[in-house]
DNA sequence: GATCTGACTATCT
DNA sequence: AAGATAGCCAGAT
């Protein structure tokens, strides 16, 4: 039985996030069954691969992550801004017109 | 194999 | 309004 962990879950629905959009600690731990958004967080700042879009992961309130894995928040904020999302402040994402709900 | 640690958030006081 | 509490993974040492 291919035992999959919360980790493996984490990155590939963080892959399902469209350009454009943004999700939270919170979604993710939602749509997995879980309560424990720190643990998504945990999963994502151990990511390494490029193919797993944890820039479009942000807190409920739209915060970047102050630690982010690829070379902090500026580059965070680069990536987003990159995807033509908008902020309210230099680390808010403007929720309002970009949050992405699983479905 | 125990201990430590790290991108969070809803709920209760 | 602000602080505490619960939730309970997994890699590194």
């Amino acid at each position: 039985m291919g035992t999959i962990n919360l980790r493996e879950q984490v990155f590939r629905l963080t892959q399902q996030i469209p350009s454009g959009k943004v999700t939270t600690y919170g979604e993710i731990a939602r749509a997995l069954g879980s309560r424990d958004a720190r643990l998504v967080g945990y999963a994502l700042h151990s990511n390494q691969s490029a193919t797993v879009p944890c820039h479009r992961v942000v807190t409920r309130d739209g915060r970047i992550a102050p630690n982010f894995a690829f070379n902090g928040a500026i580059e965070q904020r680069h990536r987003l801004e990159v995807e033509g999302i908008q902020f309210v402040d230099e680390m808010h994402v403007d929720m309002e017109k970009h949050f992405y709900r699983f479905s």
